[in-house]
DNA sequence: CGCCAGGCCGTGT
DNA sequence: ACACGGCATGGC
């Protein structure tokens, strides 16, 4: 069997263990946007805590955080790590919202695919997959999300040539690669698949595909083919 | 104590 | 183009 019907047959695997994930876990779109960049290279509860820390101080909205210092927004998602550097990308996300977009999250949403995906990778601390979880989660673009779990699966049960180094490269083969998976679906429910592919990919990943191995019980190695390596 | 986490960026080759 | 190290805190 060929890797995009392979990882297909993941997703289908994935959603009969796991079930509908109904991401992104949060209220608004601007919540959705900070999660994005507070959980790079960070756990998620890890930044459950800045998260609250920023409702305390009723900054989780576009007026909140340009209240506030660039000090003080550093110090309310210290939890999260690399506050420094998330810090001044979110100020940056929020200044170009408000010189480029009239401060309307609805109106980046409505730019066109390419230009909006190009607008994003330009900001600093924004890089693919940031992008891709803004377009897919917030502004509801139907674009697959890769991640390093996918990364993972994908090389270890070797979808594509081993080994699968982490660039851009191979960033942009999941991409297309979860592009191809679901081309054969209604066009109407790619973003439907999209959202749930990478939500379980994520859920799968926690529980059974860390960076050292621990695979006992993973849903995905149903066959001898499909087996971790 | 050590390793890990839903990346990104600058630098060197 | 690619490898490599820095960025930082909290959970386990």
């Amino acid at each position: 069997m060929n890797s995009t019907r392979r990882l297909r047959k993941m997703h289908d695997t994935l959603f009969a263990a796991y079930g509908p994930q109904e991401w992104w876990p949060a209220r608004t779109r601007f919540e959705v946007i900070l999660g994005a960049y507070l959980t790079q290279n960070t756990s998620w509860t890890s930044v459950e805590l800045s998260l609250a820390n920023l409702r305390k101080a009723r900054a989780l909205s576009l007026a909140g955080i340009r209240h506030l210092t660039l000090a003080r927004l550093t110090e309310l998602i210290r939890p999260s790590g690399f506050a420094t550097r998330k810090a001044a990308a979110i100020r940056a996300f929020v200044q170009m919202i408000d010189r480029e977009y009239s401060g309307s999250l609805s109106k980046l949403a409505a730019t066109p695919a390419t230009t909006l995906e190009a607008r994003l990778l330009a900001l600093p601390g924004v890089g693919p997959e940031t992008a891709h979880a803004i377009l897919l989660y917030a502004l509801d673009h139907p674009t697959p999300v890769a991640d390093e779990y996918l990364r993972r699966i994908v090389e270890r049960h070797a979808l594509l040539p081993n080994p699968l180094p982490k660039n851009r490269r191979t960033y942009d083969q999941l991409h297309a690669l979860t592009r191809a998976a679901f081309a054969a679906d209604p066009a109407q429910r790619h973003h439907r698949l999209f959202n749930e592919f990478h939500a379980l990919t994520v859920v799968v990943g926690k529980a059974h595909c860390g960076r050292t191995a621990r695979c006992a019980g993973c849903p995905l190695a149903y066959d001898l083919e499909n087996s971790c390596n």
